[in-house]
DNA sequence: AACTGCCCCAACCGCATTGGG
DNA sequence: GCCCAATGCGGTTGGGGCAGT
């Protein structure tokens, strides 16, 4: 076997997270920042392993998650990213800002496979059913075929006789299924038709993303994972900036700003959180009081991105691979 | 009400990759 | 180049919720 997990020394804290660890958790990262993970527990002052710590920011506490469920554009675009990638769900969520790719992944095992078996397509191929049933059909023919015509070489050799001319040619020149063939991979510079995808609205306003995590991550009881504002990205305009421009954009500024940690730990600083309704503004606040994209120049027109929190705690180091192969054309993974 | 089966999803596990010494 | 720890990623699991009986 490989490497022991991270999780496997004693003592350690292993299912759901508690409320009270979560506010350990999101306190440290606000304060300090994410540095290395291993420590983090430590310092935290949680019985958890960094890798649990690290899962549990990403894909839970990070203030810039979209939560709720998915919207049809980005169901259109999980699937055509799908179709062109394959389970790549890193690279796949790297197109979906305020999405993990643990939660494209479920939301991929959980609907949308069974919505396109049902729409007569095959998840694994993006292939209409109906071909695969052809290919299995003939698959199945040429297996009768070559058992027949192996049975009568059989009789053949045991009566000391050849094949039959017209036996052979069918028992040789038949095709060999191979689904490893039979798989094609169907990626293209723009596989989706979706350059028109999003439009930087599509990430949640500060105030509503502030108010989501007020209300929700009170932590008199757990969060609700649910129901956050499925209405808002439903309603969201799409018509807006393509797909590539904005994750270029934003991962782009992303990267600037986690090449410089103490953007993020000036936000930070002093911005001790207490799980009430009245403190966790000082999470996007500097200390002097004046929040964090109020500083900045915003490179959006005005009203289209106000929510500068939410990018510079995606930029923060999670995934520098995801942002580069976000930044990447779509013909670097065929 | 109690039981059962199914579904969803948060979290874990194992492996690959990366980077420092 | 090797070793090892940290990190990242994708597959899998298990527990809670819910519908059906």
């Amino acid at each position: 076997m490989g490497r022991q997990s991270g999780c496997v020394k004693p003592k350690l804290r292993k299912g759901l997270w508690s409320p009270e660890e979560d506010e350990k958790l999101f306190n440290h990262i606000t304060r300090f920042g994410i540095g290395c993970w291993s420590t983090v527990p430590k310092l935290a002052g949680l019985q958890r392993c960094g890798k649990s710590c690290r899962l549990r920011w990403i894909n839970y506490l990070r203030p810039d998650l979209k939560r709720g469920m998915f919207s049809q554009q980005e169901e259109d675009l999980i699937i055509s990213l799908h179709e062109a990638r394959g389970n790549r769900w890193a690279q796949i969520a790297a197109q979906l800002p305020g999405r993990t790719d643990n939660e494209i992944k479920n939301f991929w095992n959980s609907c949308l496979k069974k919505k396109l078996m049902k729409k007569g397509i095959d998840p694994n191929t993006h292939k209409p059913v109906i071909d695969k049933e052809a290919r299995e059909r003939e698959n199945s023919s040429m297996a009768v075929a070559a058992s027949s015509a192996a049975m009568s070489s059989t009789i053949f050799y045991e009566g000391g006789l050849n094949l039959t001319e017209g036996s052979r040619e069918q028992f040789e020149n038949k095709p060999v299924f191979d689904p490893l063939l039979v798989y094609e991979f169907q990626g293209n510079a723009d596989p989706i038709g979706y350059n028109s995808s999003f439009s930087a609205q599509y990430l949640r306003p500060y105030s509503q993303s502030y108010q989501e995590v007020n209300s929700h991550l009170g932590f008199n009881s757990m969060p609700n994972l649910t129901s956050f504002d499925h209405q808002n990205v439903a309603e969201t305009d799409f018509s807006g900036n393509s797909t590539s421009q904005m994750s270029s954009l934003l991962f782009s500024e992303a990267k600037e700003s986690s090449s410089n940690s103490s953007i993020m730990n000036n936000m930070m600083e002093n911005a001790a959180f207490s799980w009430g309704t009245d403190k966790f503004e000082s999470v996007f606040q500097c200390q002097n009081g004046i929040k964090y994209e109020e500083m900045k120049p915003s490179p959006w027109p005005e009203g289209q991105l106000q929510n500068h929190n939410s990018e510079y705690f995606s930029s923060y180091p999670l995934t520098s691979l995801s942002e580069d192969l976000a930044r990447a054309p779509m013909d670097v993974f065929q």
